[in-house]
RNA sequence: GGAUCCGUAGCUCAGUUGGUAGAGCGUUCGAUUCACAUUCGAAAGGUCACAGGUUCGAGCCCUGUCGGGUCCACCA
């Protein structure tokens, strides 16, 4: 595009702004029209799918304001926790620093400035891509009064006994340093190495001299099969399944762990796969979520020898400090020193990784927090059916997930999130013990701040030592109250009564548990009713490979490319052509080029159009619309067009709107009805003008910039914003 | 293992109450001083994955098979 485009097109931008037409009035008496723009993370530019997203958003923004609705379309960013952390950590990474390096007080003042960088950004693409939205509403979820909101929200489930702390099995990423949830994790097809060690059992006589310990003949023996030898330190039973054939002699009697000399019982449990293995399962509840179940009904301790950095602990004697991987190996060769190793195979299976990071998960003991999920899950089930889904089967996927819902883990060991408010006393409860006791308040801030001594003192022993949990809130936590902390909640502002439920959601499917999920839950609960009245679901636009674009791999295509290349109102009717609900997309730099080059064609054709009805409009034209065949024939056609791109739009089918309107501008209007007009051009003159005006309006949520310069040539400061919507 | 979506022209995809197969790009042929070569006209190209069924009529509805994607569970 050239550059005298791009200007013209910030013009026009700021003349929009400065007319105010991108403004919700809440005191309007038109009806209230609400869409909620999903906040983008804070991690670097935005990529195509947000460039969809945005749009579609968009385009249906700007047609219920020419519907002549009170449209509210309010902005913001998410502060995005986990991927936020990760990407300031990779930029750290390379100046050398480190969150430790610089510490929490630095470390802040770089993520705020790192925080105003991408906002930079994110304004550039949305001023250039035209979005309408209403800017002075706009909402950070890290931003003071969302702090506030997070409080309530977490200070009413504390009140309600929903929440719990506690020594859980979680899942953990070593890298980013916390806890994460399974809707936060991948899988990845590895091939792993299966062991199959021997566990002598023990005799009647004492325990044997472990340090010297050879097998003797006559020793009895079971046998396990695991990938994760290192692990054998932490063991701490043995689990067969229900009337082994060759083990259930040992049900009752205790193994000697090979590595340590442990004393461990074998016992049976119906939970052990008769298929797998040998049928026999090595114990480990500190390292692995079934064996944490098997272990807690049994009554097993908890051992540690994995820490949360993912190196060995003390416990793995002189293979402490080693890393996972490097402890495998090695714990491999001791067991084959003492002859418990009795041989391997190789096994194909599938290991959870960090979605952010793609580190290995650990499934480790953590102290965390948590909600109970039940009573939120089932009110929303009870009322989901108020919610319009498209396409409408996301609606059996997201009861299915609600109807199998687990409870939350909502705390996070990092530092860039809302804190967790709750406060311990560090004399009388230095180990951060939650319960109804005395020594832990609930508050926003540090209890009795500003107030004398005798204020808010710890009431155990009356004086003030007051910590914080040094934990923060998992970003959803947050996110999930978006559609109400956005309005002002919790206060009883008049933009959430007439705003919310919101008239139109849209996102894609990836986070549909993670967020559209709790969004549900958490506006049941604090508002008493569903998010939106409207969800959409676009789809994935894919590689031709159909895996994911990705910046690493290089093959992202980036909407500022597009737009570059051939403008924006271009790349927008391209991003529609996408746009179909739930619909994946496979496409490439060059399937979008060409499509983008397509649509920056048709621009051309509507310039032309405008230049042949207005510019080279002749002197001695009719003034009222003929009767002519081809003039009734035209506005039928147009008459069709609004009818069919109404419904479209109304039911978000923008992959249709745009293609009737497409149709009919370029090959009915210009290819048939132009042509034919030339002979007759006085008389069709303003059967011309009329067509394209209803034309430019018709367009104008696809391609806001080409047809409000259009609009201008015969309305001089008027915007075309402010017409109203065609009908017939 | 469970769920779900998809399989339509060389490529990427539309096709929503069942009624004679569409778009863009690509290919071939032709036109063009008259708004536009960022153009116009025309052509070639499809047993709509396969097999049954419902129907006067199926790309669309039902059943099954094959192939692909995605999600969930499990993975010692």
């Amino acid at each position: 595009m050239e550059k005298d485009q791009q200007t013209k097109e910030q013009e026009i931008y700021k003349f929009w702004e400065k007319e105010g037409l991108f403004s919700a009035d809440p005191d309007s008496n038109k009806p209230p029209y609400s869409l909620l723009m999903p906040p983008p993370n804070l991690t670097g530019d935005l990529h195509l799918g947000h460039a969809m997203q945005h749009a579609i958003l968009d385009a249906v923004t700007r047609t219920k304001r020419m519907q002549r609705f009170d449209v509210l379309l309010l902005p913001g960013v998410d502060h995005a926790g986990i991927q936020f952390e990760g990407t300031l950590t990779k930029l750290l990474e390379k100046e050398g620093l480190s969150k430790h390096k610089l510490g929490r007080e630095k470390w802040l003042e770089r993520a705020w400035q790192f925080k105003k960088d991408v906002y930079k950004s994110f304004h550039n693409t949305w001023t250039v891509m035209g979005i309408s939205a209403d800017w002075s509403r706009e909402v950070f979820t890290f931003e003071p009064r969302i702090q506030k909101a997070v409080f309530e929200e977490f200070k009413t489930f504390w009140e309600q006994d929903l929440l719990y702390k506690g020594a859980y099995i979680v899942s953990w990423c070593p890298k980013c340093g916390t806890a994460i949830e399974d809707v936060e994790m991948e899988y990845e097809e590895r091939r792993e190495t299966l062991y199959f060690v021997r566990y002598q059992i023990e005799q009647s006589q004492a325990k044997s001299d472990f340090v010297n310990y050879q097998i003797q003949d006559g020793d009895e023996f079971i046998t396990i099969a695991t990938t994760r030898p290192e692990t054998i330190f932490a063991d701490t039973g043995i689990a067969i399944y229900k009337n082994h054939p060759k083990f259930s002699k040992f049900a009752g009697k205790n193994a000697i762990n090979p590595l340590n000399g442990n004393v461990i019982p074998i016992f049976e449990d119906k939970r052990v796969d008769k298929e797998f293995g040998t049928g026999a399962l090595k114990i480990t509840p500190g390292h692995d979520p079934l064996d944490y179940e098997i272990g807690k009904d049994h009554a097993l301790p908890i051992l540690h020898v994995i820490d949360k950095t993912g190196r060995m602990t003390e416990l793995a004697k002189d293979l402490a400090g080693l890393k996972i991987d490097e402890a495998e190996k090695e714990a491999a060769k001791k067991l084959e020193r003492s002859g418990s190793l009795i041989k391997t195979e190789e096994l194909i299976h599938s290991v959870p990784i960090c979605e952010r990071c793609k580190t290995t998960v650990e499934p480790l003991v953590s102290e965390e927090w948590f909600l109970k999920m039940e009573p939120l899950a089932k009110k929303a089930l009870g009322r989901i059916d108020e919610i319009n889904f498209y396409p409408t089967n996301y609606k059996k996927i997201l009861t299915d997930w609600l109807e199998k819902i687990h409870d939350w883990c909502i705390s996070r060991s990092q530092w860039w999130g809302h804190r967790i408010p709750v406060w311990y006393c560090s004399k009388c409860n230095p180990g951060h013990a939650v319960g109804k006791s005395k020594d832990m308040v609930v508050s926003f801030e540090e209890p009795g701040k500003n107030l004398p001594a005798g204020k808010q003192d710890c009431q155990t022993c009356g004086e003030k030592h007051w910590e914080q949990d040094e934990q923060v809130f998992d970003t959803w936590f947050s996110s999930g109250m978006w559609p109400i902390t956005t309005l002002g909640w919790p206060e009883k502002t008049k933009e959430i009564k007439r705003y919310f439920p919101w008239d139109f959601e849209l996102t894609s499917p990836e986070i549909k548990y993670l967020w559209i999920a709790r969004m549900i839950m958490l506006s049941l609960r604090f508002k008493d009713n569903v998010p939106f009245k409207n969800m959409f679901f676009h789809g994935m636009l894919r590689p031709l490979t159909g895996a994911k674009f990705s910046k690493s791999l290089g093959n992202a295509v980036y909407p500022d490319e597009l737009i570059k290349a051939w403008g924006t109102d271009a790349t927008r009717m391209t991003l529609y052509t996408y746009s179909a609900p739930g619909r994946d997309s496979r496409t490439s730099k060059q399937l979008m080029d060409e499509r983008a080059k397509n649509f920056r064609n048709f621009s051309n054709k509507l310039r032309n159009i405008a230049k042949f009805t207005i510019e080279l409009k002749p002197e001695d034209s009719a003034t009222e619309m003929s009767n002519h065949e081809d003039d009734k024939w035209i506005l039928e056609e147009l008459n069709k067009t609004i009818e069919q791109a109404t419904k479209n739009i109304e039911k978000f089918e923008l992959h249709l709107a745009t293609e009737e309107l497409y149709d009919f501008i370029w090959h009915k209007f210009a290819d048939i009805y132009i042509e034919k007009s030339k002979s007759r051009r006085e008389e069709a003159q303003p059967t011309l003008e009329y067509v394209l005006e209803t034309s430019l309006k018709l367009l104008h949520p696809f391609m806001p910039f080409t047809t409000e310069e259009l609009w201008q040539k015969t309305h001089p400061g008027k915007s075309i914003m402010a017409e109203a919507w065609p009908t017939t």
